[in-house]
DNA sequence: CAGTCACTTCCGTCAGATGGAAGTCACTTG
DNA sequence: CAAGTGACTTCCATCTGACGGAAGTGACTG
């Protein structure tokens, strides 16, 4: 007899990592969290994280204890505030907070575009920081999602110096079919790549005029941020187009 | 003969929690990453949480497994990029942020002070969202950090409703000596408070005058938050002082 | 070259995580 | 109103897999 699958999401992947069975567990429970789905049913989460509802409960109750889930008094469950203060030592622990948040806002406030902060990964790229454009046509993106590097103006930027690619790179819809963005690595004080900056702009409205007043921006904000790292621009002007 | 105890944080109470053991210690784990201290070696790891070296090395490489934890190449711990993830979307859960970003943006704009967003949480409070004063000499506080209720202008804001204390609350040194605040409650459509949001302000600058331009801010974003959140912002202006 | 320290691997033991079964409670249906 | 359903919880016997001591590796120091 064929499973009723009644509920939109399919079992995601019950995660192929492996470890200390317990703890695993666990954080497949936590990573079952997605977007802004509201509270969840112990059904559905166990569901999601492919576990006996018993074994689930017992998990759950665990991660409560330390604030990693917050279990609503109208019952559901939800994740707890200790993630936020770890997400934000996390952030604080890149030390780069300080330099990139006040470049973010001057970008957005002249452009009027949003404005983010890429760091690399591996072989992909994460955003670390990032602010919407004030204009009620934008672009949708997490702060924390992971990307791929080498497509986009940001998965470029951030190896342009190997490749070398003239600065800032300019793409339209890439990635994303809709999205142009433009971008800049920016150095640290080893001259490595701290990360890249840069605007999104939806595509409909990239004309010559927003490339020719955002180009500029960035490139300034990627020197200033270099230079506040204690960093070495002059690899970034050697590119510029 | 004496352990020479070398580190600065002592072995930071291992948690009252109970539960799932293997579960307990990772997350007694990764709440060992305080503030900013940098990647952490082992042997510190394991000492802070009172774990056996091997069993902590153990859960590492689980943590690890799902992004929780990153190891550098160079040797030590940090902490990863899921929290980030995870964090948000906690943040992104409470289906506020959409409204009390651009609010503490045009409190920090019109201030030129430190705005702030708090939500209850039983007997507590929580800083949720925040803005940096753009001056220099400021108040260092973190977002996801918990504070009393009752005390501090957010904590007597938080339950000015049952407490009928007049709005804004202004404190002057009240919960940390050389801060002064003001803060408002913000109601949703169910006529609870969904939070509080104010300005903060060194004790040295918080005269006569800035008191008189930041009330009326205060007093402003909160009525049209709670606008914005579909709630009566009538109670707000009964308690109007 | 011996000594120390940080980290890792191995493996026998047994604490404790697991999940099936049964109980509770709130709703729905006939 | 009784029987049925489904979400959640508690209990407990079983046996898996987490634990940590011991030994190994490799880098650095005196």
């Amino acid at each position: 007899m064929a499973k009723p699958a009644l509920h939109e999401v399919p079992p995601p992947a019950p995660a192929p990592v492996e470890g200390v069975r317990a703890v695993d567990r666990a954080l497949v429970l936590l990573r079952a969290f997605r977007d802004d789905d509201g509270p969840l049913p112990l059904t559905e989460l166990s569901r999601r994280a492919g576990l006996n509802m018993t074994t689930a409960l017992r998990l759950l109750g665990t991660l409560e204890g330390h604030g990693f889930i917050k279990r609503l008094p109208s019952g559901g469950y939800m994740l707890g505030a200790t993630l936020l203060l770890l997400g934000d030592v996390f952030k604080r622990s890149l030390r780069l907070e300080h330099h990139v948040m006040p470049a973010l806002e001057r970008l957005r406030a002249e452009s009027r575009e949003s404005a983010a902060f890429f760091v690399r990964e591996g072989d992909q790229r994460r955003c670390v920081f990032r602010l919407d454009s004030p204009q009620i046509v934008r672009d949708i993106a997490h702060v924390g999602e992971a990307q791929p590097l080498g497509r986009g103006a940001h998965g470029r930027s951030l190896v342009a110096l190997e490749t070398g690619t003239p600065l800032p790179v300019v793409t339209r819809g890439e990635r994303l079919p809709q999205i142009a963005a433009i971008a800049c690595p920016v150095l640290n004080a080893a001259g490595e790549v701290a990360g890249s900056i840069g605007i999104s702009v939806p595509l409909y409205r990239f004309d010559a005029e927003i490339e020719a007043l955002c180009t500029p921006l960035v490139m300034r904000e990627a020197i200033a941020m270099t230079r506040d790292l204690g960093g070495d621009p002059t690899p970034l002007e050697r590119l510029r187009r």
